[in-house]
DNA sequence: CCGTTCGTTGACCGAACCGGTTAATAGTAT
DNA sequence: ATACTATTAACCGGTTCGGTCAACGAACGG
């Protein structure tokens, strides 16, 4: 990667990154033309290969990209600074729902390259710690009082309830092409407050 | 397409088919090389354009086929044969299931040609009545007695949590590339359980 | 007004790939 | 042996791909 790429207006930097997430995400690392890439970002192929040494050093900064913006997107959010789960659940969508709207296709990217399996590439991308699995709602249920709840409500059903749903409507919108963020925001939202009113005490 | 491919065991049929959603899924299908459609099959190229008479003609095939494997497998599970909303979902994973233990990619296969615009298919596949859309859980409400459900309930809330559930959950199995149908089936009546005690009267 | 630097590109290259054809092979039944 | 069928290897022309490089234009300093 050529630090050149840095001094780069913010903007700019974004839509080549948005071109790759986009072209990475629709086929296979080798099926991905890098001339795809480039003229999808407005930039011609040579310039490309002039920010990025070749194609794998592209894919793999792509990847490390997405591992950077989760996390401060995570951060950001304060997920874990709260013992409500259902204000965890709802600030993780919003915080998701935030990237989505600066990199459409950073979803459909992770989750693409973290199956991906071109001896090429596949080892690198093992070797860093999968931002996909970040991006996902939390799978493992954190620790409740089963007092707050519903008599006899079956908590870890409960959250898998929550989180596959969850999964569910941020898979529907990345299929959908055009996301509308705030309506993705409210439609959460209103789950969430569905869910309060039914399962908690 | 050659009749002489419905003259083959079944099996071998099988086989063809599911490399075929298989390639077709992973890639566009511009990028998607018969050659290794042809391979997953375990058969030569030269045999799979004997079968059929171009790539298109291939695809078409498989597309019409995902609508032919569908509607049989709905009208099985007889999944609008019953009043109660609960064994109607139901019935219609455990058919996807099905679907799923003999054509491990036809749900991938489904949404990705669903979603397909290369213009030497594209209005081809528009012209087939969309077998994706009969492939997700129906989005919408059935008509339901409120009488039946806890009183004050949004049942329009519960259908979307239980639609939303059911979607992320064939996605995330869908996913992982080896399907365990029978999991997915337990997996899945567990929920439905779950959903009963919470939302029944 | 000239020379230098820097960001950017079009044109190009060799290699690999791809859809599709065809002549030939292997297998089987007569 | 023959005739017929199933199956394939070898091939073809055209396209695509990753990557290189010489050159171009704008900005800038002297």
């Amino acid at each position: 990667m050529n630090d050149k790429f840095y001094s780069l207006p913010n903007k700019k930097q974004e839509k080549i990154i948005n071109a790759g997430f986009r072209v990475f995400s629709r086929n296979s690392y080798k099926k991905s033309p890098v001339q795809e890439i480039a003229d999808e970002a407005g930039i011609s192929k040579s310039l490309l290969f002039f920010y990025f040494r070749n194609k794998k050093d592209l894919y793999l900064f792509l990847w490390k990209k997405v591992e950077e913006i989760t996390m401060k997107a995570l951060m950001e959010a304060k997920c874990y600074e709260t013992g409500d789960i259902f204000e965890m659940m709802y600030r993780g969508l919003v915080a998701k729902a935030g990237m989505m709207k600066t990199y459409p296709d950073i979803t459909n990217f992770s989750v693409k390259a973290y199956y991906e399996d071109d001896p090429e590439v596949r080892d690198d991308i093992r070797a860093v710690v999968a931002p996909y699995t970040s991006l996902k709602t939390n799978k493992t249920l954190p620790p409740l009082d089963p007092k707050d709840f519903k008599e006899g409500l079956d908590l870890e059903l409960m959250y898998q309830d929550m989180y596959l749903a969850s999964e569910g409507y941020i898979w529907q919108m990345s299929q959908t092409g055009k996301i509308d963020v705030d309506k993705m925001i409210s439609d959460y939202r209103k789950l969430i407050e569905f869910w309060k009113g039914l399962y908690l005490r």
